[in-house]
DNA sequence: CATGTGACTTCTT
DNA sequence: TAAGAAGCCACAT
């Protein structure tokens, strides 16, 4: 099994995830900044990956700093699509029109 | 134990 | 604005 990350920072990730709106989109550096870890973005990616081992979060609303998409998931961009999310290329989203801003 | 990679960011040149 | 370096965490070799 799986226990190698915190129990409380896993909880306090997917708690701000799902507040993420529809039709918006946010990065992991942000989410990091959120829960107070702001050098910690990789570990945000880490437990999204296994997020759905935990529950149903729009993880799919969650891109890099750039605005790319996770490389090799395909449905993450008609997910995106499917709420309004325009996309700037084939792997990349328009950020900075639907980032999510508090 | 050392190195490198990965759903990453930010600061500095 | 673009490119390089540093920072930080978990995991594979």
């Amino acid at each position: 099994m799986n226990r190698v990350l915190d129990d409380a920072l896993i909880y306090e990730i997917l708690s701000v995830v799902e507040e993420i709106p529809e039709g918006k989109v946010a990065t992991y550096g942000q989410i990091a900044r959120l829960i107070g870890r702001e050098r910690n973005a990789r570990l945000v990616g880490r437990v999204l990956s296994m997020a759905e081992f935990y529950g149903s979060y729009p993880c799919h609303r969650v891109v890099n700093h750039a605005g790319r998409l996770v490389p090799g998931w395909s449905e993450q961009k008609q997910l995106l699509e499917a709420e309004g999310v325009s996309m700037k290329n084939m792997d990349h989203v328009d950020i900075k029109s639907y980032q999510w801003h508090l």
